[in-house]
DNA sequence: GACTGATAGTCAGCGGTGCTGACGATCCGC
DNA sequence: GCGGATCGTCAGCACCGCTGACTATCAGTC
């Protein structure tokens, strides 16, 4: 099934191209993450955990770019599916350390899976030179100076 | 100023990207309007009405991806600008066709020229190969067929 | 001409997301 | 020990887009 294209006055607008980019990717990634009971922000958070083992809960926002309000919800759920732990940290007692259970573990290797799966369904129908572009493109853009002083 | 690199983690998740993009786009625009008194989506339905001169509410909706209960509340603040009017249709009296009017029309240059020049300042930091590929690749997955049945 | 079903616009209400502002607990420099 | 800063938490707000219901209107059928 295809969707509409766009009309052609908002083909060539930045910002109605990347909204709508996101939009669906945002669809792909529930729907292929569905199964493993978990949503992009959450699998984003396993993620982040995984690579740096144990952190605090403003280290873990600091590194998705959300703030620390939005996080409190996100642990819980996750501490609710029983994927991560949340312990006080001795060395200072008002941080809460975020840990991957072993279960959150292998969820997210699964979900990882997924989520790999689903990308690269998600830019099949670029040619490699254009994914691989598109992808460095992204890379320069989050990480690069704005004019926003 | 430079903002914060994304984490190593993160910056191969086209979601993050995706979104990450977007929002910076979505800041840069609205600084870029705001001294024309419009922000992106109202530009989008300015520039959706010159493109096709008069369309029904329902019939801007469709181009723009957005539903019709949003467009009300869009078009009420563009008529308060007084850049758009509401006019019955009299072939078909259920419809409102949404009209520019001169000053819309004046305002909608003014603004495009800032939102020109606000993607050309975004899209500085890309060689001018990869701004060329970032439009054509996000042009292809948002006209392209998706999984979504 | 009256009845039926579909369509356009409007509105109330909901859910998701992320924010601000406040608070208590805790840490650190003095 | 005191004062200021930091972390987690919560309540409340704002924005966005949706669903569902309602009204007005149109088109087709009898």
């Amino acid at each position: 099934m295809t969707r509409d294209a766009p009309p052609e006055v908002l083909s060539s607008r930045l910002g109605y191209l990347l909204k709508h980019a996101y939009l669906r990717l945002t669809e792909e990634s529930a729907r292929a993450l569905a199964p493993h009971g978990i949503d992009g922000r959450e699998l984003a958070v396993l993620a982040v955990l995984d690579a740096h083992d144990e952190l605090s809960q403003l280290e873990v926002a600091g590194e998705l770019g959300i703030d620390r309000t939005t996080m409190v919800a996100l642990v819980d759920a996750l501490e609710g599916k029983e994927l991560v732990e949340r312990r006080r940290s001795p060395q200072d007692r008002r941080k809460n350390m975020v840990q991957l259970t072993p279960a959150g573990q292998e969820r997210l290797r699964d979900a990882e899976f997924a989520r790999q799966e689903m990308e690269r369904r998600f830019l099949a129908p670029l040619s490699s030179t254009d994914a691989t572009c598109l992808v460095r493109a992204l890379q320069s853009l989050v990480g690069a100076p704005t004019s926003a002083g």
